[in-house]
DNA sequence: GCCAACGTTGGC
DNA sequence: GCCAACGTTGGC
């Protein structure tokens, strides 16, 4: 049943909807992953990576854990923005999980993409709060992806911590340029290197 | 197609 | 709970 995860941007009212262009097609697999992939290497080689924001008390790491088969789908998401880049995703893709709008915001966990983009169910359901009339069956406005938890993190990596290298290895990373979007790329570099603060111990903030 | 007003996200 | 940042809307 559906949460909402992250909160995205706003209804979108009445015509706001569908840049032309923006609605029929997924664009082609891979457009909204970091790094540009040669085409020898595109189809089926290494994962991208991405952000996944969530607010903790709508649907936390914890209760993806408790999922059967540990997997979800990752609905709610209403931002145009943040659609095209999960329509991007690919099976085994690998998403941070971030925990938003909390005392302690910060990456919790990793999860991985089971299922690649598919019409939100919650958005074809007229008793869901997340609910846009202007989805059909036929012609779904938005959509999304299944996520399987990989793994918790040994600690929360908090924002505060993250921001600490914005001009060092983290130098470019959306997460503290675009505070507001919802689904995010993540580099490799950057990947690696979040992974590696998840290890260490806290440090506390200077 | 610019851009001011508006509304929301999300850190604090 | 405040409010800055920023995405979206809609007038022109």
């Amino acid at each position: 049943m559906p949460k909402r995860k992250g909160r995205d941007a706003a209804d979108i009212s009445a015509e706001a909807a569908v840049p032309k262009g923006a609605t029929d097609k997924p664009q082609s697999r891979r457009t909204a992953a970091t790094e540009v992939k040669s085409p020898t290497e595109a189809k089926s080689s290494a994962p991208s990576y991405y952000l996944l924001k969530s607010e903790p008390d709508e649907f936390s790491i914890s209760d993806l854990a408790s999922r059967p088969g540990q997997t979800e789908p990752w609905d709610g998401v209403r931002s145009y923005q943040a659609r095209n880049i999960m329509q991007g995703m690919c099976v085994a893709d690998q998403c941070l999980f971030y925990h938003s709008n909390t005392k302690q915001p910060g990456v919790v966990g990793i999860c991985e993409v089971v299922r690649e983009a598919y019409p939100d169910s919650t958005a074809l359901d007229s008793k869901s709060p997340k609910f846009d009339p202007k989805s059909h069956p036929e012609k779904p406005i938005w959509f999304m992806v299944d996520v399987k938890l990989v793994r918790e993190l040994r600690r929360l990596v908090p924002l505060q911590e993250l921001k600490q290298h914005s001009s060092g290895e983290l130098e470019g990373m959306v997460l503290l340029s675009k505070g507001r979007l919802s689904v995010q790329p993540v580099t490799k570099q950057q990947w690696d290197f979040i992974l590696h603060l998840a290890e260490e111990e806290p440090k506390e903030a200077s």
